[in-house]
DNA sequence: CTGCAACCTCAAGCTAAGTTGAGGTCAAGC
DNA sequence: GCTTGACCTCAACTTAGCTTGAGGTTGCAG
């Protein structure tokens, strides 16, 4: 009785920062779950405050919720992720971050010899290459061209 | 009559490898412009091949099109963009990707330290810190969000 | 002068990550 | 027992950068 184990999305919501439609919002895209009652309310586990400041967190990391969805997939029994899991999760996360910088820099290179020539053709401008997409990072809109 | 300074949206298209549709659509956003034929046809100059070349390289720059048509704007007389002017913006794009690098450098640092933690805590984490926003940079749809 | 490709103008759709609003129900205090 | 605040669903709107489609013209070659 006094270990409420359940609470509501008001209180989900108040606990991380998150508006309540984005906490609604999170659950349609099976990122949480949670029980009805019988007045057809949700109620939330109090573990799902500890992955819902991980989907943030790994938002603030440039992860799309799409790709934070396929990560807690990963644990075992959709488990909410435990500091264990959490350092398998961010090692691969750093990894990621360590090609966007990679990436940039060598954009940077690219463009500081650029920057002497001035040429501005498709055809010879090292900066226009289809191929390295740039670490623009934000799959955002353009997606639909790949 | 053999110099023709004219040139069909379709030919600017050919030669830029961008779709016609795209190039109405910058058109309509103030990037372009065009004259038309008695017949309401588009006529483009043949100096806007250089002119969407130069959207497209600095798009593949992380720009995002209403900050192209700034840097397109600050140009005397809605100039296309000669050498020495392409020198001056893409100092500016170097500078922006500078701050990306530092940020993502900095984020990367906080993420190798929590490796070892594992907190996941809101309240203790380093990471998750809404001031520096990741070097995301995407606009994008979470622009909504400031 | 006819046929076809290339052009024209809208309008609607796509993705991401939510927000906002309308209209209705639930739960708890007084 | 009724009012109030928290909750419910569903639909529509937001920004970016386009694409796709419908339905209609233009322009050039034969």
């Amino acid at each position: 009785m006094t270990a409420q184990t359940f609470i509501t999305i008001g209180q989900l919501a108040k606990r991380t920062g998150v508006a309540v439609s984005a906490i609604r919002f999170y659950e349609e895209k099976g990122l949480l779950q949670s029980l009805r009652t019988s007045g057809n309310q949700r109620r939330f586990l109090r573990s799902d405050i500890r992955r819902v400041s991980f989907i943030l967190i790994a938002q603030r990391l440039g992860l799309a919720l799409s790709e934070i969805e396929e990560e807690l997939a990963t644990l075992p029994e959709g488990r909410t992720p435990s500091p264990r899991d959490w350092q398998k999760i961010s090692r691969r996360m750093r990894d990621q971050i360590d090609t966007r910088i990679t990436l940039l820099t060598r954009t940077r290179a690219k463009l500081d010899g650029c920057i002497g020539c001035g040429c501005l053709s498709l055809q010879k401008c090292q900066l226009y290459n289809p191929n390295d997409k740039m670490g623009a990072a934000g799959p955002g809109p353009r997606a639909v061209l790949d």
